[in-house]
DNA sequence: ATGGTAGACCTTCTA
């Protein structure tokens, strides 16, 4: 089973090149993060005539994310718990049905930037969220691949010059450390465990020609649980997907599970 | 040097 994550940046203004590449990979499973749009502008029919199950939990002009299952998505959550007064639209959960199910949960972790901002301090709360619920969901003791957009950079050899990300949110020692923390829960982080090394990255921003200058950075993840990570069969980084036309700053990254 | 680009959307915010 494939279980794909990718920041799409505007599902809208990225339809074609998604579709593209979701003919390319046949992904099982694929989250979907910044798609940018609220529910009902979510262009589910052409990935239902690809053969996808469709969930979406969006939001106007930022944020949103979807859940794509070529089987039936059940048990759905929209949102982190203990949200009140969260309007952001950042997590999605499932299980993904069949003969051997897999929860998963797809995340848009808050960017944070500037530090010493609410932004901030709203990035550090939610990794709070994430972490009390991984626990809970930890103890059902299933498959579970929690991935998506985590807006942190684990190790410094997970970006090319670190002392440039020294005052950025995704850098600091509080976003790391939570990080961490999340991992220490229980976690196996998908790209380590199946071999992958230093700077193998997701993300290259639009400036700067941080493309093809090749400054990129590690920040979309897949965390196992041991029942997943028990199961892991590769990790693939579909960076050729950055070099298309009209590409999104972050590109997909694969988990192979045997299940 | 505090730049640069992309997307949604209405003048600026977010990344």
């Amino acid at each position: 089973m494939r279980i794909a994550t990718w920041n799409v940046n505007s599902i809208n203004a990225r339809l074609e090149t998604v579709l593209a590449w979701f003919r390319e990979a046949s992904p099982d499973v694929a989250c979907l993060q910044e798609i940018k749009c609220v529910d009902e502008k979510f262009p589910a029919e052409p990935f239902e005539s690809l053969g996808y199950n469709v969930a979406v939990h969006g939001q106007k002009t930022y944020n949103g994310v979807a859940m794509l299952s070529k089987t039936p998505l059940e048990d759905v959550r929209r949102g982190l718990p203990e949200g009140d007064g969260d309007d952001h639209a950042r997590y999605i959960e499932a299980v993904i049905s069949g003969p051997r199910p897999v929860r998963v949960g797809g995340l848009y972790l808050p960017n944070g930037n500037p530090i010493g901002t609410e932004k901030f301090a709203y990035k550090l709360r939610w990794m709070e969220r994430m972490n009390a619920h991984a626990r809970n969901l930890l103890a059902l003791e299933e498959p579970l691949v929690l991935t998506g957009d985590f807006n942190v950079i684990p190790e410094d050899t997970d970006c090319e010059n670190p002392a440039a990300w020294l005052g950025d949110a995704l850098f600091q020692p509080e976003s790391r450390g939570a990080f961490r923390a999340l991992m220490w829960l229980g976690l196996t982080d998908a790209h380590q465990a199946a071999g992958g090394g230093p700077h193998a990255y997701t993300f290259w921003d639009y400036q700067a020609g941080a493309w093809q200058r090749n400054n990129g950075i590690r920040i979309d993840h897949a965390l196992l649980s041991p029942q997943a990570a028990d199961r892991l069969r590769g990790v693939e980084i579909h960076k050729h997907v950055r070099a298309w036309e009209k590409p999104s700053d972050h590109v997909p990254l694969v988990v192979d599970l045997d299940l």
